[in-house]
DNA sequence: CGCTAATTCGAACGTTCGTTCGAATCTAGT
DNA sequence: ACTAGATTCGAACGAACGTTCGAATTAGCG
């Protein structure tokens, strides 16, 4: 009977890049996602009852449960889904390219256009990264192992390149802090846009690890 | 009766810095604090239930009670101390340095020593900045705009010192992100200290603004 | 239409939440 | 030792939590 209460409910297997494959179930599911991401910014995941999602969505509490197992699970698809995607995303753009510093720029401008594009998804994947447990928080944490380890390898290439001294993982880090504190401070009413911002953080990060200390008084 | 179930239950008045005016009550307090701070810290504050922080301090649910009306409250005085020390080693620290390059210096020497040597207390005041509301969170804003004022000043003179040409806002707000970002990744067995991360930060921070974009390719 | 499967829901489950209260215990000054 | 105030506690409160279940409703297809 495909009982959907297992709620290991998987839409129909897609075909290559399917044009058409959404079925009702998927985008059903897609707009719950949407507005439990709202929630979930707004009143952390902790903070969120499955009773608001179910409010924000306008579906019985009982109803969301045909969708998903648990509240853990809703928050795993958003984070899961949202890393995917700006992971897929810089691929794509840096594709191409092979100076270091341009690609350290496409990097910065591609994760700050995400971010602010789809500003709730980015503060839930900042945010709540230590809300997920097992099973849940290490599928996460591969994807976000990978999304570093891209970082961790242009800011090397850039090093060997240009025979610079600095720490990689703490610059790394550096920038990553940079980039993800956006969601405690942005306003779009006041700040500028991602490209803007983008070039602003790369001229600091990027002036700053090539001089790597020289220059200190 | 100076019933103690209100709660407004404040420490005698202190003349001056009072060298051992800690009462019995305020001891008692301190040690609850320490540990829901660690608590806090560990499962986040919406997470962390009043009787996890019993179970912590070895005191009954209700005891609890005695010392601050309100979950709420706890964090609030948590977070109050912990922002009112950072700012007031600061100024400490910053008294009679009069070189912007310096002064920034012992900004970020400050916040990281502060940030290693209590990590629990800043993650909870890093990660759960929203979590107050109305009038607590307004008193923990007040001290936070204080302390986000410092540094904009510093910078601010730093730039016309050296007629150098950067958005301080976006300065300031990166600089916080590399130094907040380090209680997601900061491993006391893998990483260096505060002195020489400290070190690191400001070289690439630095260097950063005071190319300001020039040197871009 | 009539039938089946997909979808939605009201009502309730047992548990845990933050908080309260009155009684019990402890501490310090006499 | 006595007492008054400070401190602690067991037990309970109503509310809210995540989740379940069987019945009701809807959608898609012959």
């Amino acid at each position: 009977m495909a009982s959907p209460s297992t709620a290991v409910r998987v839409s129909p297997r897609r075909h290559r890049a399917a044009p058409v494959p959404a079925t009702r179930f998927d985008k059903r599911l897609a707009e719950i996602l949407t507005h439990a991401t709202e929630v979930f910014c707004k009143k952390g995941y902790e903070g969120a009852s499955m009773r608001d999602l179910s409010r924000a969505s306008g579906m019985s509490l009982a109803g969301l449960y045909y969708y998903f197992e648990s509240k853990e699970r809703l928050l795993f698809l958003i984070q899961k889904h949202t890393f995917t995607t700006i992971v897929q995303r810089l691929k794509a753009r840096l594709e191409g390219v092979n100076d270091p510093e341009q690609q350290i720029r496409i990097f910065i401008l591609n994760h700050l256009e995400y971010f602010l594009a789809n500003q709730s998804a980015m503060k839930v994947l900042s945010h709540e990264a230590e809300a997920l447990k097992d099973d849940f928080a290490s599928e996460v944490a591969a994807i976000k192992r990978e999304y570093y380890r891209i970082c961790v390898s242009l800011l090397d290439e850039l090093k060997s390149n240009r025979g610079l001294q600095f720490s990689t993982r703490i610059a790394v880090l550096s920038l990553f802090g940079m980039m993800n504190w956006i969601y405690t401070w942005h306003n779009s009413r006041v700040d500028a846009d991602a490209g803007q911002l983008a070039r602003e953080m790369s001229d600091i990060f990027l002036c700053g690890v090539r001089m790597g200390g020289k220059g200190r008084r």
